[in-house]
RNA sequence: CGCGGAGUAGAGCAGUGGUAGCUCGUCAGGCUCAUAACCUGAAGGUCGCAGGUUCGAUCCCUGCCUCCGCAACCA
């Protein structure tokens, strides 16, 4: 397979909010690897990003936050295209389908495809809100479920019995968000046949994308197999793209139709910006010598290898992917990752709370990409990565290879004398390096590319542990340079090989070695640094991260998870009905706390003493480990009930019950009164 | 319900119809140039469960269990 060219696009994030280490995980690192690599080989590429700011959800943002959906947009995209910069994603371009240019593109080419009779009109009858002018989706609509008749369930599922549901079978449905009821109204739209391209779709990915990934491959499979529907490509909303259709008011282009035609318009923008440099965007698209690489998540497989082929089969002057390497999902600390629950690790805070590491993060994501299936992203695994990976193989030969040459050498390159048969061997085994990363990133495996990189740097530690510079040095220095020689032709390579994974440490290592270039091709090469050059100034390429980070970040992980378990708590069923005379018979006392202790060898006992106005009693309650320090319920007026028999636990006798609530962790409140009564004083 | 992906050493992950691998962790030894880093070696697995095909299955087939996605502000 040969190309001239090649045009790399990373999935529009939405500008919903930040950017976490899942999207960085799942897409933006591997593109960028990718990226990188191919132009440190001199290949013409260009990667294209941008986000995406229409559709359905930044609207219900903007109106829970008061403010303007445009306010919305632009905040977030500046937070992410600021994250993405600081990470050192290098795209050519990252736009925004709200862009003049994007919004004339997308009705353009919506228009073509309409003037080509490309698309299917159909109308139906849908759920509409008279007070707000709105058509709601599926999952805005809320009603009685015609199954189990539980209130609340969704327009698609009832959440208690779990059935599949259509908004039409709802009894008595209303909007999710504002409580309307509402009518039905009968809207047009026009489709996209999907079914009419099902054959083609076919032989083009089962039998000519074989290589695809198994993920990928599979996903398509299961939809092609199952048959394809005509898809809707327009929507009622008042926040997109107008379907430039004479009598389509108040329609917009669906945002999964107009948002990978972002990919195009922002080629577009950059061509148009800089033609001298990029030429036109029709060469990037539309000349067959062109090989198109969407980097996605596995929930877009769908779109980017069905819906977006067939939007630019419709139109027929376009060329197609030639791969999507689709990652699956990176977990945080055993639970998905999830915007609404706040739990991620958030690109922007990273960045704060982790100054000038950028690389660490890009090398753990890398090291533990979920490039077959999910994974988890813990804490101590980026510690350990960092301390005993970064900085105690790589980091830790390059200072070996730099203080050594610095001692006895002055900081020059000695010369490279006589090589040994151990030399020889040493070479031996990473003179191949070149074709073996090419191997892994020719086909997207840079989680084992990485591996390769960092087995360099254990080359050189070993090849430094067996030589024993230190030692030779004082009986035959020729050879010390020669070794030394060797070493830091080792960190030159080291240099490059990383380039792609962890461009600022790359950098930095160069400017210690006062390397100027960087080139593929002098990658295995032991020449890289001729002899006498002087190097730079040594410091460290990385440095330890100590427990008081790591803690500080799974504290606020483990506060995150505390208000969401608040947040989603929700009362427990009232019992079975009683009667007043039943509550008579419990005599409920107050009393205040005198003492009150742990219970020696319990795990869950307290110990009070309390005065109940009759002479004092003791009562034994099980809720130590809702109260570390006992001590604060002295002095405090409690409930209790008072006629319950004695009964001893752990040998002591407990003389009643302590009543306390249960709180939605599951810890024990003690209850009190509100005002100070007398001791002893009944309650009813 | 269905469809797709996944389940392998304490942890995180590769892999293959024929002796099960990598990184980290653990343990032992070596070294001391180096950010107490580095090097060598060892222990540690009925490859989710149950059947089947095969001379032989972790791999292929069937069934089941669990997790994730398709499908709620998600890459």
């Amino acid at each position: 397979m040969s190309y001239k060219r090649t045009l790399i696009t990373s999935a529009l994030p939405y500008a919903n909010g930040p950017v976490h280490i899942g999207h960085l995980a799942g897409v933006y690192i591997p593109a960028d690897i990718y990226t990188r690599y191919l132009r440190l080989k001199g290949e013409k590429v260009i990667h294209v990003g941008g986000s995406d700011e229409h559709g359905v959800p930044v609207t219900i943002r903007a109106r829970k936050e008061g403010i303007t959906v445009q306010q919305v947009v632009d905040r977030y995209h500046n937070l992410i295209k600021d994250s993405f910069e600081k990470f050192g994603i290098s795209f050519d371009i990252y736009s925004r389908t709200t862009s003049s240019i994007h919004h004339k593109f997308a009705s353009d080419f919506f228009r073509h495809l309409y003037d080509n009779n490309k698309f299917i009109e159909q109308t139906t009858e849908q759920f509409y809100d008279e007070e707000t002018n709105e058509f709601l989706t599926d999952r805005n609509i809320r009603g009685e479920c015609p199954y189990c008749h539980s209130q609340g369930a969704y327009g698609d599922q009832c959440e208690k019995c779990g059935r599949t549901l259509s908004p039409d079978e709802l009894i008595n449905p209303y909007n999710a968000i504002n409580g309307n009821s509402l009518t039905k109204k009968s809207t047009s739209h026009w489709y996209l046949p999907l079914d009419q391209y099902q054959e083609w779709l076919q032989k083009w990915i089962l039998e000519e994308h074989k290589e695809w990934r198994p993920n990928v491959y599979g996903q398509c499979k299961s939809w092609l197999d199952g048959g394809l529907k005509p898809r809707a490509v327009t929507r009622d909303l008042d926040w997109g793209i107008p379907v430039p259709v004479e009598g389509a008011e108040g329609k917009v282009l669906y945002v999964w139709f107009d948002a990978p035609i972002g990919y195009i318009s922002n080629t577009k923008e950059l061509c148009d910006a800089q033609p001298e440099k990029y030429g036109k965007w029709e060469t990037w698209w539309k000349d067959p010598d062109t090989r198109l690489i969407h980097f996605i998540g596995k929930d877009n497989i769908v779109f980017h290898c069905i819906v977006f082929p067939s939007m630019l089969k419709a139109d027929g002057s376009y060329i197609l992917p030639d791969n999507v390497p689709s990652n699956e999902f990176l977990n945080l600390e055993g639970d998905k990752i999830s915007t609404s629950r706040n739990w991620a690790v958030w690109l922007n805070e990273y960045l704060e709370d982790f100054p000038g590491k950028q690389d660490v993060l890009r090398y753990v994501l890398t090291a533990n990409a979920p490039e077959t299936k999910d994974n988890d992203f813990t804490w101590s695994d980026f510690q350990a990565r960092n301390n005993n990976e970064l900085v105690a193989i790589y980091g830790n030969f390059i200072n070996r290879a730099l203080v050594l040459t610095n001692k006895y050498f002055n900081g020059q390159v000695p010369a490279q004398g006589t090589l040994t048969d151990y030399d020889k061997q040493t070479i031996e085994e990473f003179v191949n390096i070149k074709t073996q990363l090419e191997d892994l990133l020719n086909n997207f495996h840079f989680r084992d590319a990485q591996k390769e990189a960092m087995n360099l740097a254990r080359i050189g530690n070993k090849y430094l542990a067996e030589t024993e510079p230190w030692k030779l040095a004082k009986t035959d220095l020729q050879r010390t340079g020669t070794i030394l020689n060797l070493s830091l032709q080792i960190a030159a390579n080291l240099s490059i090989a990383f380039e792609p994974f962890l461009p600022f440490s790359s950098a930095k290592l160069r400017k210690m070695l006062l390397m100027d270039d960087v080139k593929w091709d002098r990658l295995g090469a032991i020449d890289i640094l001729p002899q006498e050059h002087t190097l730079g100034t040594a410091e460290l390429l990385f440095e330890k991260i100590e427990d008081a980070a790591i803690q500080a970040q799974l504290d606020r992980l483990a506060r995150i998870k505390k208000e969401n378990q608040l947040a989603a708590w929700q009362a427990p069923e009232i019992k079975k009905p009683t009667t007043i005379d039943e509550f008579d018979k419990m005599d409920i006392r107050v009393g205040t706390v005198l003492e009150c202790q742990k219970v020696k060898k319990s795990d869950k006992l307290l110990q009070f003493k309390i005065d109940d106005g009759m002479g004092g009693r003791t009562i034994l309650s099980g809720i130590a480990q809702s109260y570390p320090n006992p001590e604060e319920l002295v002095g405090k007026q409690i409930l209790f009930i008072a006629n319950f028999p004695p009964r001893k636990m752990m040998g002591i006798e407990s003389q009643g019950m302590i009543l306390s609530a249960v709180n939605a962790d599951n810890k024990l409140v003690v209850t009190t009164v509100s005002n100070k009564v007398q001791n002893g004083a009944q309650v009813g």
